[in-house]
DNA sequence: CTGAAAGCGCTTACAG
DNA sequence: CTGAAAGCGCTTACAG
């Protein structure tokens, strides 16, 4: 019933093999010729089976998005979406669809991951961090499967990574104070076990101090990341005979409880004080007073990804290890 | 060099139909030879290729998600790719994939499904509302493709649907706040031309009257949905004479007002006054006092989804419109 | 119980 | 510039 490549030939009155040429453009068919096969194929209302082509190319147009869906993981973790949107998008534009598939209830260790390579149904894998591990991270280097991660492995490897910078993000919240001329700032930020907290804050102090700005050690303060203590950690900062000019949050949920300090101090954002926080999501729109948001852009970087993953298909001898980040900042906007 | 069944049946010693009647658990074979293409599979670990195999069959074992992208799609809409997780997780159980195809970009209404459909790229299709119209419910109710839709879609179609049930959530509020001896009830909503604000009310009120509660008129407020409304409507209502003891908001955005409303007040909950909202997305965990929350499983309409999809390829001619929801009442604890 | 053969719908050397 | 033919790796009537 459906139409063939066949049906298009027998329209035409020429081989397959020329249909198939005019349809992969090759350069060798006389003008005439493409024009009746394209007006067969037209007629037709012909559209190749991508199955067949897929098969006989032996190349999928597949790619895989290897993650682990815990329960929630929408809400927990929307950033992973925003991620795979982006994914999505180039790949869309390169003729590649995306599949998703979830390790979470995988009965053994590389179970899908083995499945995926073994089966042929993908041309390459995104691996979004929440599903890395060791053993995985050697099955697809002893196989060279095209890939790359997102995040930054815990461990020594040679995946094929892409990461956020939160080094540069620090980076631009104190470029964003210095440039509105705000030198006396403190930071509150998450245990100093927080990995993400410490580069935020490397990455600040840095340029505060390349610019000659010095952060006494008392505007530094390590919470764990409350609402609670991040509101004492607050006042105390405001409470300081030499209060700060500047605060800048570590998390959504620290500004959540310095907005409540500054409320309560009767401050007024930003004529009595700045107030910054990394992260829109998930409370940035509804902390009052309104924060200045350092915000990272994900979705590029689910772009970004998806680029390098098609080049390492095309060259797979590129290794690609790298840092990206695209922070963004949005001075008490809605978006 | 990758296995294929002929190695497997050189290795076993009989034909490549053999060996695929074993690999389809065909009862044909006798037992012996059964174990001989098993050790042989098993010694060459071979996998079937699925692109060989989906093709052979003229079946791809793969579902399409369709829907529509916006930008931060996954910040402003998780409950989609919640639904989606669901659909997956039961997909993966029957052994299909699910592919993403997002229809934001499409140059005209149906170029993605029309692709989709012709390339046979997939069995079926799981429609997310937001990737509905009428072109592309023509299109696809013409081509008999099967297909599931997430939401009741907005005109009279043929298409197959499934949708959460906001009546049923607004009697489980209802419900919830009847077994713990609140009478007195208030409502606030949304504006009257919100659909589901309205839907939600009407099992709310239906079921209070149904016990022999009256609400009064001044009772059942409706604002703009946004926090400024919400506070004013609740300090309008906490300074009625005869106030309520139990106040139900329609959306995270009014809870967020009206918690601001009954500390304004200073009145304690659940002592005071009782606090419900419904969802527990996006700020249910933050506010302060925590309201009892009416949440939807949409996780769960994305598993009854799926099933519903798997039947209709089963037996095409199954018509399916129905609504589903599984309310899920949450006092104040955190997830 | 088993196997030879056709077929799924394309692509691609290769020959002409 | 064009086409016959082999091939991609399976499945499935059909014959025996």
């Amino acid at each position: 019933m459906p139409i063939t490549i066949s049906d298009v030939a027998r329209e035409a009155g020429v081989s397959t093999s020329t249909v198939s040429k005019v349809l992969n453009n090759w350069t060798t068919i006389s003008p005439a010729t493409v024009d009746r096969v394209k007006h067969a194929i037209h007629k037709l209302n012909y559209t190749p089976n991508s199955r067949a082509v897929s098969f006989a190319r032996q190349t999928t147009q597949n790619i895989v998005f290897l993650t682990s869906l815990g329960k929630n993981e929408a809400y927990h973790n929307p950033h992973m979406f925003d991620i795979m949107c982006g994914v999505n998008s180039i790949l869309a534009k390169n003729n590649y669809t995306l599949s998703l598939v979830d390790i979470f209830n995988d009965s053994y260790q590389g179970e899908s991951v083995t499945r995926v390579m073994a089966q042929k149904c993908a041309d390459g894998m995104v691996i979004h961090g929440s599903a890395i591990s060791k053993e995985i991270a050697d099955l697809i280097t002893k196989q060279q499967f095209p890939h790359i991660l997102i995040g930054h492995p815990g461990f020594e490897t040679q995946l094929c990574w892409i990461d956020t910078n939160h080094v540069l993000a620090g980076q631009a919240a104190a470029e964003y104070l210095i440039s509105n001329n705000y030198g006396d700032v403190a930071f509150i930020g998450g245990k100093k076990t927080d990995h993400i907290s410490m580069q935020r804050l490397k990455g600040f102090l840095g340029t505060m101090h390349s610019y000659g700005y010095l952060v006494s050690p008392e505007k530094i303060l390590y919470t764990n990341s409350s609402r609670e203590e991040s509101y004492e950690a607050t006042i105390r900062l405001l409470e300081l005979k030499k209060s700060p000019s500047a605060i800048v949050c570590e998390s959504n949920t620290i500004a959540l409880g310095t907005a409540r300090a500054i409320e309560k101090m009767k401050l007024e954002v930003p004529k009595d004080i700045a107030f910054l926080t990394f992260d829109a999501y998930p409370y940035s729109e509804i902390i009052d007073p309104k924060p200045t948001v350092i915000d990272i852009n994900v979705y590029d970087m689910g772009i970004q990804a998806g680029i390098m993953l098609l080049r390492k298909m095309e060259n797979p001898a590129l290794q690609i290890q790298t840092y990206t980040t695209l922070p963004v900042v949005n001075a008490g906007k809605t978006t």
